[in-house]
DNA sequence: CGAGTTTGACCGGCGC
DNA sequence: GCGCCGGTCAAACTCG
């Protein structure tokens, strides 16, 4: 696990939690999501809100003190600098340039002067979203999945996916785990919707749908090995019930808590989009949903 | 049959 | 120019 990206995202979150515009253009801003040390050499000065713009307190406090206990030097104020993003003479100590950090306040935005990297692609237009598995239910779009590939350098794949709820919509979305945090998703969101909201969101969808109907099997085959216990599920289990079943699985593997702050993380269940999401993103957790079952074979595992 | 996933092939941007 | 690698395509398949 890395403390820098714990801090990346921990402040994408403080930043999240507050309401005025600076906040939101600062939440929006795909640079920072994707890139905090682009964002403070691009956008720092052009938003021109560094001096005034104040996280909210209270969520700064929370996360500290969510935090400080297992990150001593956790400092929810700090931007990281990403190694990948700084360029210096090469004889300079590298490991300086890894601990690096910048202010929020502003105090340290004129220390830093080289330019970032280019990304691969383009990054217009693409907003990241650092969630957990209760926030993939909270997307209100219709999503069909196009494609998955195993990405360098983490041990998950991500999964692509594009807005069905309109022909010709040009949105597309990904969705990988972090690997410094195997609790949180990340969502990339690129290009925007052609269309209103949807009038429904996913409603089945192919492996989600077997996968759904497999998954109330099994967790009533348990119900059936282990009798009426406290976490006991019938073959008519509700909806909310097997998700909840499958957060208490996320529980019980003492994954991170959630600290994104979603509005729309209150939401109730609607549809099993968490639960298709949770199996791609957890084939490991989903052979343990498996296994529960004797006569289930392995779900193919990571 | 339509809507979805899976997965190997392909394309093209980017770094060396 | 070449090779790597991320993103997309499309055929095959599942399911209701």
């Amino acid at each position: 696990m890395s403390n820098l990206y714990m801090e990346k995202w921990d402040l994408q979150a403080v930043v999240g939690e507050s309401s005025n515009d600076a906040c939101i253009s600062y939440l929006e801003n795909p640079a920072f999501s994707f890139d905090p040390w682009s964002f403070q050499q691009e956008e720092y000065g052009l938003m021109s809100f560094p001096d005034s713009f104040e996280p909210n307190p209270k969520v700064l406090d929370e996360l500290e003190e969510l935090y400080k206990p297992f990150y001593p030097e956790f400092n929810p104020y700090s931007v990281p600098v990403l190694e990948d993003h700084v360029e210096e003479p090469e004889n300079q100590n590298q490991q300086q340039s890894v601990s690096q950090s910048a202010n929020i306040s502003g105090a340290n935005k004129d220390s830093i002067s080289a330019k970032p990297k280019r990304s691969r692609r383009n990054q217009k237009n693409r907003v990241v979203q650092h969630v957990t598995a209760d926030g993939l239910q909270s997307d209100v779009w219709a999503w069909r999945k196009y494609g998955q590939k195993p990405i360098k350098g983490s041990p998950y794949p991500r999964s692509y996916y594009r807005c069905s709820s309109s022909k010709g919509c040009l949105a597309r979305k990904q969705v990988e785990r972090s690997c410094s945090d195997p609790g949180v998703f990340i969502i990339t969101y690129t290009a925007e919707h052609s269309h209103g909201h949807p009038t429904r969101r996913n409603s089945l969808a192919g492996s989600t749908r077997n996968k759904s109907s497999t998954l109330a099997k099994t967790l009533a085959d348990k119900n059936k090995l282990h009798g009426a216990g406290e976490t006991a599920l019938s073959p008519t289990t509700t909806k909310d019930e097997l998700l909840g079943g499958v957060d208490q699985i996320q529980r019980d593997k003492s994954l991170t808590p959630d600290i994104m702050l979603s509005d729309e993380l209150g939401q109730t269940f609607e549809n099993f989009e968490l639960e298709g999401l949770f199996l791609d993103q957890f084939p490991d957790l989903s052979h343990e949903v498996w296994s529960v079952n004797e006569s289930a074979t392995s779900n193919g595992g990571c």
